[in-house]
Parts: C-alpha cells; structure tokens; sequence
DNA sequence: CATGAATGAGCCTTCATTCAT
DNA sequence: AATGAATGAAGGCTCATTCAT
C-alpha cells in the first residue's frame, strides 16, 4: 500500500495552509457524503486546490484519511489533557464527570466524522502509525487512574474510552448533557467494583 | 438509491442456496478484506455463483449489505431472545452478566464484520428499514429491564446495548470472559444508581 | 447475427396465441419505452409469459423486432388495398387524397412505434427479408399510378411514400385532417408536374 | 436522466481537440455500426483517448449523442444560410430548388447518421434543449416563406423540412440531382396551392 | 510549485440466451 | 411445451494517480 506519511512538511507558509484546507475539506466531505463520497477529487474540490496539489503533500488517498484522524486525535488528546488539568484536585466522581463531558463534546461535535474515522483507524492502523496519539491519550488518561488508585489502569482507560466511544455513538443527536450523566454512571460503576 | 429489498423471494430450492451463498459469500468478504474489498464481483465469486445470479435476487450493491445486516440483526435478536429466557428467573446481576456473555459472544464471533456492519448500518438505515430486527432486539432488553423496575427502560436498554458494543469493539481480540465480567460492572453501575 | 425467421410456425391455438400476445407485448413496450426499454426479459413480462416460451418461437431478440415489422407492414398493406379499392374509381386528386388519409392514419395511430419500426427496418433489413410486405406496398401503388399515367411509377410511388412518411413522422401530433390536406397538396404538386 | 450539457468547456488547447475528435469519432462509429454499436468505449477508442477523457467533458453516452446532434443541427442551420442568402433575390421555384439542394446535399452526406439522429433528437429532446439550432432552422425557414407571402409560413417551413428529409432518407443513395428535382417539385406543389 | 487534462483499471449493472426441471 | 434460475459477455461510469504545461 501506498504509505500514510506526508511526502513532506510543509515549509514556505502557504503550503502550512494547502495541507490544512485540504484536511478541513476531507472532514466536511466526510461529514457531507460519507465514505462513499470520499474521494480525492471531491477533497480538493472542496480545498479549492486542483488535485495535482493535494498529491504534492500527501503521497495517496489513504495518507489524507490517516492525517485527517491523527488531526483529530491529536485535538481530543489537547481537550482531554485540559480537562485532566482541570480535574487534577477534584475528588474521583467529579473528575470523571468532567472527563466524559470533554469526551462528549468532541465526539458530539462531528458526531459522522468520528465514527468514520474510528473505523478508518483501525483499518490503516494495521499496517500504520495512525495510532500513536491515540494511546497518547489512552496513556494519559491510564496515568490519571493509576493516580487514583485504580487497579489495571491501563485496561481500565480503555474500556472507558470505548464505552464512552460506544455510547455517545449510538445515542441520538439530542441531550448531550443527559447523556454525559448516564455515561459518567456507567463509568463510576466501572471504576467502584 | 436502488432500494434494499429482496428483488423476489426465492421459490425453487436452489434459489434458497443461492441467496444463502451470497449472504455467506459477503460476510466473508468484508470480513477478509474490509468495505474496501466489498464488491459484487467479489461476493459472486466467493458465492462460486456468477454475477448475474446476484441481481437476480438484489436489486444492488446496498441490497446485499442490507440484507447482511438484516441477517446478523435477526441472528443477535435470536441469541438475545434465548439469554432473555435463561435470564429470566435470575437475579438481576446474574441476569445481566449473562445477558452481557450473549452480546460479547456474538460481537466476538465476526468482530470486523459486527464493526462494519454497524457503521453500513447507519449509512443505509437512514432511508430504510434494515434497523427493524434491531429495535426489536433493544424492545425487548427493555422490557426485561422495564420487569425489573428499571426507569427509563427504553433509554437504559439503548445504552446498554452501546456501552457494550463499544467496550466489545474497541477491546483487544483476548480475553471475552474478563472483558464480559467487566462490562457487567460498568453495566451494573449504570443501572445501580 | 441469427436469423429473423420464426423458429416455428405455431399450430396449435395456443401457440398462435403467445405468439400474437408476444408480438403486441413487444409493441407496447417499444412505444412506452423505446428502443432502450426494448428487451426480451420486458417484452416476456409484459407478454404474461416466460422468457423461455419467447425463444419457443423467436430464435433471438431481432426476430421478435423483425416479426414486429412484418406485422404492421401487413396491416398496412391491408389498409392500403382496402383504400386503393374504394379509390379505384375516383379522380386522380381524390383517389391520392384518400390514400394519404390512409397513410396518415395508420401513421398516427402509433407514432412512436412507426418511427422506430421504420429504422429497425431498415437496419435489419439490409441482411433480411423484412422488406418484402412492404416491397409489395410500394408496388400495389406504383399500379396505382401507372394505371393513371404516371411517368415512372415505381419511383413516384416511393417518392409519394417517403414524403407522406417524412411529413407525418415530423408533425406534431395534432390535426391530422388538416395534415392529410397539405399532405395532398404536396403529393398532386409532385405528380401534376 | 444524466443531463446533456458538457460538463466543462475546454480551457486547455488540447482539450478542445478531445472534444472535437470525440464527437467526430461518435458520428463514425454511428455510420459504421448504427445504434447498437455505439457506445462508450468504441467512441473513446476510435477517438484515439481513453475513456476517462469522454467523461471528463461529458456527463454520460446521451450527452455525447446530443452534442453530436447539436453539431450536425449548427452544421445543417449553417448550410442553410448560406443558401438563403445566395436565394435572397431569385424567383421563387429557383430559389425552392436552391434550398432543396442544400438539404439533399447535406442528408446525401451521412445518409445514416442523419437518419439515427433524427431517431435520438426525438427521444432526448422530449426533456432537452437539444431542438434549439433545430427551431432557429425552420425559424429561418418561415421567415424566408413569410417574405413570400406564403400563407401560414410556419406549418409550411415544418412541412417542407419533413417533406424533404423523408424523401432523401428514403431514396436509394443514388442520382441526388434527380432526387433534388423530385422533392423540389412536390415543394412546389405544397407552396403553389 | 500549481494546474488540470489524461489515463485506465476496476466496479456496478443489464440483458440475451441457455438449459435443468 | 412451459418455466425461470443461472450464466457471463458487454457496457456505463468513477476515481486514484500521473505528468506535460
């Protein structure tokens, strides 16, 4: 397969924004069409850049979908590294609380691109490195637990993780907030036993 | 789009395997090579069935994957149906627990193609009615949680379903038995409070 | 190319009728539809009849378009004989009038189909022997004129043939009593010359 | 039904050359193998391009049918002002027989192509804008009848187009001038009542 | 560097025809 | 004879990628 790595790193300024109008464009095509419309042509439609462009920065298709979910990756391992700070002095059900409402918000925020990208992951995750700031934040959030106390941190990130993942995907658009409730439940209950 | 119902229900037996190949034949397509390896051609020639008998029965490309979600739906409603019964005269940590070994088994079996199907699901789903056999499988967790005096049946059962799904998706392949032990406990917690 | 003969001529009563309810079958279709729609899977559904009973008497799908042509260049041949006889007394200006109203008639009776006939016709025609009812057309009115005079009858009576057909063919559908005037009018033009 | 505009005008030099070189390569592949072989891939092929080229500049197979049809219309409407404008100041038969002319040269040219496009300006025009150069013909036509004081120039310019194609599609290929002759007397004919 | 025309492998789908039942 | 399931060649079209300008 073609690699997922950049051709090159941008340098002169303008490349910095090519690259990052081609990402945005990718993530509005996603969220627009779905996979069915992801297609390079599409993406630097959308980036209003011609498609020689887009190939001068990313060697193949492929390399834009692992850019693209490292991007998001990288901006929920910010969010959560914030609410970790934020939740440092809390006692354990209120850091939680606040954790899972990051977590909420992100992935309510493009609910259809994260799903997408989730499942793009772990398809070029096999053979890539599109996982690496994913268990960034896995790790993050396994040191905040064993802080804690809490027994087999690591597992126990996550499964958070994915039961949050899970939960948030499958519930309807509506009541974000009650729905950071009940998965804050699920999770207390988790880390109790 | 081409709808996704069955062109004509098959009358003379050989039909019947015909369809069954199909169904059988995309499973083991997805499962061995992603939605990217998806393709009529693909799924005919596993089928050891020539293209045409595929449109014979399916009116498309999306009737195929449809009435493969359709299947493993009625096939997870089944399993369910039958741990509901089990479950029935158990205790209710017993009975989720139990509940829980039915979905982490079955999500376990084929997990990239449980993964995939939920994601086509979606995709599909919104302008059809493959989601029918699946709300018929959360109807009946929350009747059973509804038995139970569980408020709010209909959502608890929803996002049991999801923190599952989730927990069962994002885990590594080892393990189901401890990864069921600990999915009851989110579970539990969720449904204690 | 197979050949545009009838595999076989029916003889019992019910042959003689599939074969009679494929040929109308395959009519319609051609004027609902068009060229495009036309196919024997279609023309057999419409029919009310297997697609095995169509290759029963029609070697392939060209012979069903061939017998299609044979059948209404018979009828037109019918309604011009019937017309030559009622004209056979009249004065020339009259006599051509009435076999214009024939002409137009049966013209417009199915327009779209006429005018698909007509190319079918002649594409099937340069390795056939569909021409032959409507060689006999053109000659039953080329006696028609001789008999009156005309200077080179066999051309005349194409001539007059080709120009009804184009003139019709080209209008629209509306007034054909009034078309039928000025289809006259040319016609005595080129004959009174 | 995939529109029949272009999908993009050609900016490049080498782009208006694809086109013209496909639309050139459709009318010969019509003339050589009539209806039925055109399609997609033959056209690219005897355009010398491949088949992405043809879709880059057309939506679909209809849209390169109708930019042909567009063509041999302009080519025809052109033609015909020319003549027009040489019959501006003869008398009237001289000038009938000069148009004529005209049309029979140009039918006489692609005797099969005309023929196959007439067939298909019907089919698509019924939703298209295909008859614009179509109308602005017999437009100049009626005009030019007008001027004569032709009664319902119009229907007569309608009338004298249909009159003339249907006597040169049906005609053996054969002594055009003779042919010329005939059409211009039944012409003649039709103004003269 | 940017552009976008060109390429062609590959996929979806149709439909004429056959043949076992 | 009639049926209709099965076949597979053929054709429409897309889209990842290259490369001349």
């Amino acid at each position: 397969m073609t690699p997922t790595e950049l051709r090159k790193r941008p340098r002169q300024q303008r490349s910095g924004q090519t690259l990052e109008a081609v990402l945005e464009a990718a993530a509005q095509v996603l969220e627009a069409g779905g996979l069915a419309a992801f297609n390079t042509n599409a993406v630097a439609a959308r980036a209003g850049v011609s498609i020689g462009s887009v190939y001068q920065y990313f060697p193949g298709k492929d390399a834009v979908m692992a850019a693209l979910i490292r991007r998001e990756a990288a901006r929920f391992e910010a969010a959560l590294a914030a609410g970790l700070a934020r939740a440092a002095d809390l006692p354990l059900e209120a850091a939680v609380a606040a954790l899972v409402e990051v977590a909420v918000a992100h992935q309510t925020q493009r609910p259809n691109l994260a799903r997408i990208l989730d499942l793009e992951e772990r398809r070029l995750g096999v053979e890539g490195e599109a996982q690496a700031a994913d268990r960034d934040t896995t790790d993050r959030l396994a040191a905040f637990l064993a802080e804690r106390a809490i027994p087999r941190a690591q597992v126990a990130a996550l499964d958070l993780r994915n039961l949050t993942r899970g939960m948030v995907d499958g519930a309807p658009a509506a009541e974000p907030l009650d729905l950071a409730r009940r998965i804050t439940r699920a999770a207390m209950g988790y880390l109790a036993a």
